[in-house]
DNA sequence: TATATGCTTTTATATTTATGCATTATATGC
DNA sequence: GCATATAATGCATAAATATAAAAGCATATA
């Protein structure tokens, strides 16, 4: 029960402008979710999800904390020298073996150029800068699809 | 008087856990500066505070965005290499002397993974990948006990 | 001087979020 | 299965935050 309901949060959270309590629980409902406001709220405790503020509009709206979102190399089929994958704001970080910075973003400028601006490649790590508008679910599908050997998930 | 009580707002918080806005209005009343809940309100707002949550007691206190703080090389006892510290959004820039940047940016890998996300070093320029939802004051303090040689100031 | 204009602030109140307590569900040991 | 412990939830309400409306105050303007 909580553990979906949870998920299903990190779902709406990362998809949505959720302004209020209330508002989410709306969302919920329409995913066949019910709960009342204290329980959400405790969720949100619990997930050390916060309120932040819109730049623009001054509104305020719940934010998923980056631990909640990882993009972990797939062990199984890792044959990408990937270490990891993590983005916070318009920025997207992959670690990699040493060495391999720079081939992986050569892939990445050449499969990913709707999502990214530019890279730049140290010896082991490689900088995305991601374009503004895009929805972070699509890069990751993207990612997901150009380097073999790579799979998101949430939590 | 609004100025006034925006840096002081910033000082406070700088280096205070306020968990409530009346909190916030005894911390002010402390230095002779007398406003309402509804004027901090607004205030916050207006610099864009947020409430975080503290990971270990769940309970939650404001924290200042990052483009009201500046890290600056003490000059007295800078020893390091490092020139300058800069944060806008999630990006750090780290100026060094020529040369420097590679080593410190292994400095901060080691010592600052909770912060970062990962660094690329240039010559004399590193780049710090800053999580999100960090609590910028955390990071900066880590950066003083980690680089000695620089201090940091509000505004 | 009187009037208008654009803030800032307060007061009063609405909105939003958190929480104590009772209840129900879920797990654990016998 | 049954008893008991533990956790999850809802209800009611308290606490915290935001906001509408009015008042204050400085500056500009006729």
């Amino acid at each position: 029960m909580k553990e979906g309901r949870q998920r299903a949060i990190l779902r709406i959270l990362g998809r949505n402008k959720v302004r209020n309590q209330e508002e989410l629980l709306e969302y919920l409902r329409n995913e066949g979710i019910v709960a009342t406001q204290a329980t959400v709220s405790r969720d949100l405790a619990q997930m050390n999800i916060v309120k932040l503020r819109d730049e623009n509009s001054g509104s305020s709206f719940f934010s998923v904390p980056s631990n909640f979102l990882h993009v972990i190399p797939d062990a199984n089929k890792s044959v990408s020298g990937i270490v990891s994958v993590e983005i916070s704001g318009q920025i997207c970080v992959i670690k990699t073996s040493p060495g391999y910075a720079n081939m992986v973003g050569a892939v990445i400028d050449s499969k990913c150029s709707g999502h990214s601006m530019g890279t730049i490649a140290g010896d082991d790590t490689l900088l995305v800068m991601l374009r503004q508008n895009i929805v972070l679910e699509d890069f990751i599908n993207n990612l997901e699809q150009t380097i073999p050997g790579i799979s998101s998930k949430y939590i």
